[in-house]
DNA sequence: GATGAATGAGATTTCATTCAT
DNA sequence: TATGAATGAAATCTCATTCAT
């Protein structure tokens, strides 16, 4: 009688939530329903109760790889970047989405608001992309590109919820044409950071 | 022979909606149930369909009520101030929210992008806080306290947006101190609209 | 302080028994609904009431006359006429009904098995008509066109329960042309009916 | 790793079937509610809906079996008899049904006139039973006991809608006895279908 | 006489979850 | 490990009927 084999488990895992993620964006949580889920990752009700004790555990687990995915997308094109080039790589990548994505980022933050455990789990992967932004930061302040009366901390996190609040964009204004406040956000954010013009 | 009471029957509808604001607020569009509406009002089931043909259409009504009370007070604050104090006021209002509007606001954004109906309505009246805000930046230019090579209308909607996500900042963030991002917000607002200092 | 008006009376009571003949004819009786025939009599719910004390009432009602009504078009083309002539008549006449009205008795008959009240509704009506038919096919023994040796008690309702059945053809059979079975009940009943070609 | 076993699913399926015939012949269509069906065929309600993804689903399933038990027994009485014989014997067998019976029929033709569907389900059986009874007249009229000039097809029709209509003899007439009109019918059908006497 | 507000039971259907195999 | 049969609660919505005005 052999043991779990713990790398197929894991795959099993993964693949599940890969499906649920699927689900999930196109019908939310409460739209997406188990079996829609079991049908997606090809297997019975039964034995998905076999990797997750109840579909919020689903809901759990799936929003916490893909935030930490998002935060680890984040972490990559902040390497040696400036944070201002950083910054708008990561809008300009996110903003093509197809609005599903945003949909479930809303969810989650909707969800956030009412359940701790997602409200815990959702600050620990803002902690770890406003690390990286402070990093990002202080490293902009060394080099004088930043301006260095501001806070780090305080403005990770004001910048991370600016790229939050740009997922509205499109969805308030439809008919707006992406490359424009594109711009403007550059620009916004540029401002925002730059060193007081001392002359 | 008396016919409908028309301001009765307005105000009946007000009251489901009030009760419906209260429990979606608590549970979410799809956690909060028809009968939770009822109790919450005190009135039957079969009663609340005379005055709403289906859930959806409660939702609706709902969110079009929200979203108009919402431009209307930021209607308020934008008299007669400068788009830099109007938009502070307006952040600064509606950060103590008890999270439940956020997370009902965040419920709206979801369903906004995958329900047709509700993208309307959102859009709608964006573009009424939109042009509210346009009117102010553009008396912001004559006066010279806004860069006149900004494009009103493109401003005004991100700055929009910027407020939609600084409700993600609690949230996010539980621990960070409201008072300090608040400054935060302001330098960045006050930064990207102030005309360049080269003079 | 006047007293009911019969005449009004009766004239309303007859009035939304149109109207439920109409609603009931387009959606059955358990398809159609009280605010349907409302809506249909322009009247409210409340005022219905003031007339039949229950939907049953109501459909016991029209049926009485739908039936009554049925029987007094019977009764009018069998005036004077062959037996032969006054039965094809009628056939040929409900022959073109859209359907609407075939669906309306088969509901009744439905009903009336199991109904005791309703039995005892068509059972009454039955009579009457076939009380017509049995006069009808005495006259035509009298006259030598119809066969003696029949019992026209049982051949009235086996005619009765011909011309019933003959509702059933185009819906069992949507592409045989009227004309064709026409003909063939026409040949069915004279030769049913003719006495024995005494030669 | 076991696949559904199509043995017991299809025993299933037909155990609600039976349970439905007997819930809907009791109550007719509308009458009798999924609970009710629940509650015969001893299963819960969501599970039922394992098997079939509606009532109306339930309904054509069961019109479907019930037709198709009729022209099953019809054509087993039609095996090598005359077609006089065989529809007597048909008739005779049909006749002393509980009326439970009957009015499931009539619910069928009633439903049939209002929905496309059933009309179809309906045609489709009524095909099945007029091909057997075209046959028997054929072979019939090569034998010379059936009238040469009569078209087959129509006359077939014309017979089925014939059995229809006696479902109502015994509803219209209570008291008439059933062995009286049973005669009546066979000199009817006998009278119809011979061949003239002159030679 | 006439209205429509109000009720509450009940209908169909969905869904997360458990369990025997 | 894996299946799918099975459950039962709950959700949305409809409808006949009553009642205050």
């Amino acid at each position: 009688m052999r043991k779990v084999d713990p790398v197929k488990y894991e795959e099993k895992r993964r693949a599940i939530l890969e499906a649920a993620a699927r689900c999930f964006g196109r019908n939310g949580f409460h739209g997406a329903s188990i079996s829609h889920i079991c049908a997606e990752a090809e297997m019975s009700a039964g034995h998905l109760y076999h990797y997750f004790p109840s579909k919020e555990a689903i809901i759990e687990a799936m929003i916490d790889a893909n935030l930490e995915r998002a935060a680890n997308r984040f972490g990559e094109t902040a390497k040696g970047e400036s944070v201002l080039d950083a910054l708008v790589t990561h809008l300009e990548r996110s903003a093509p989405d197809d609005g599903r994505r945003a949909s479930l980022l809303f969810d989650m933050f909707a969800e956030a608001g009412r359940n701790p455990t997602m409200a815990r789990i959702l600050s620990k992967h803002s902690h770890e992309m406003q690390a990286l932004l402070v990093d990002l930061l202080r490293r902009g302040q060394e080099r004088e590109e930043v301006d260095r009366s501001l806070d780090p901390e305080v403005v990770a996190s004001v910048l991370i919820s600016l790229v939050d609040g740009s997922k509205t964009l499109t969805l308030r204004n439809p008919h707006l044409a992406p490359h424009s406040y594109g711009e403007a956000l550059r620009t916004l954010i540029s401002r925002f950071l730059s060193p007081p013009a001392s002359k």
